[in-house]
DNA sequence: TGGCTTTGGCTAATTCCGTTAGCTAAAAGC
DNA sequence: GCTTTTAGCTAACGGAATTAGCCAAAGCCA
């Protein structure tokens, strides 16, 4: 019996391409198990049980999506930030839906739950998406809930298949974010 | 043994209930048998099983949003219709958590699925907000689109505790409002 | 009223999944 | 090379959904 050489980060890393692939309600510890060619009771030697894995799955997810918008923002400001942003953000919950619902349904535990950092993390790169837009300070949470719900909205009800099918998707995507755009330019109050 | 005089449509209300109350995720059969006072088995007399129950759950769901928006739009239109379809949709998520959630992940099953009738329902209630507004019968799509989306997304993060300790979180929301009825106001091309 | 049929409860048993306990061999350290 | 730690494994438990099969309550009809 050769050992596997699984610790937590691969554990991790393949319990997220399990649930990309088959959705991430399905995902399960015996599932994930033989896909590692393993028995279900050695993962918890890496994870703490479902829970924990699920939680570390939503943690990789944010991460991942915060360095996607980071990084398509980058160097952007304005309209062009705002559409770089949205996008990569839209085609992370197209490509990785699994992790991307771990990552809505993960809630921080303790003080010190590293899911914290990463969503501050993320919070920052909602930020910079609005990086060019002289925004009144005080208006400034609603319009980052504004760009959260909108995107998080248009990407769940994307990846769920609740929009018909998928005629004009993506022209719609893209109406709804130069809708936003045009709206942050033109808001005075 | 005395019966308890159950059916179908019970079954789904009390579970409509208890999913409220508990969360749609930990709705069980044997919790909701033991709320109705009745054995675990004694439900499949009324519902295939679980993901019947949840389907049906999901189809009540549908229902009452239509219902929500329908009535509050009714005798309105232009910005009026909007915000009070909006305010409908956010109320009845909040109030209703677990069958918002049960309507969100239902799919159609067949050509005849009830819950074609529903969502076909919620989408005349969707298209009543809009009431009012010279909107391009090319953008109707996208503006549908934006509105769902945006409506769905943040009903869906505050529901779920995505928004920082509900701080100005009405606020937000009727900003947000606004920033769609200003925006479709001011809509050209 | 009385008997027949249908219906809606029940118990018992199965299966599947997450999880824990305890064993053992592989790896790592000295 | 010996000891310690670690990462697999098998066996077993508990909980939840589900199915089979029994039986009494309700409904129906002469």
């Amino acid at each position: 019996m050769p050992r596997a050489g699984l610790d937590a980060g691969s554990v991790t890393a393949a319990g997220a391409a399990l649930a990309d692939e088959i959705g991430f309600d399905r995902l399960s510890m015996g599932l994930l198990a033989e896909r590692l060619g393993v028995k279900a009771p050695s993962l918890y030697k890496h994870v703490a049980g479902q829970a924990d894995l699920s939680h570390r799955i939503g943690i990789l997810a944010m991460t991942e999506i915060a360095d996607a918008i980071g990084e398509a923002t980058r160097g952007r400001a304005g309209r062009d930030a705002l559409v770089a942003g949205a996008d990569a953000m839209r085609t992370y919950a197209l490509e990785h839906p699994g992790r991307y619902t771990a990552g809505n349904a993960a809630r921080p535990g303790g003080p010190d739950d590293p899911l914290r950092a990463a969503v501050d993390r993320l919070f920052a790169s909602w930020s910079a998406m609005l990086r060019g837009y002289r925004l009144d300070p005080d208006q400034e949470i609603h319009v980052l809930r504004l760009l959260r719900s909108t995107l998080h909205g248009f990407a769940s009800l994307e990846a769920t298949g609740g929009f018909r099918i998928g005629i004009d998707v993506d022209d719609s995507f893209t109406w709804v974010v130069r809708f936003i755009d045009q709206g942050l330019r033109t808001t005075r109050q």
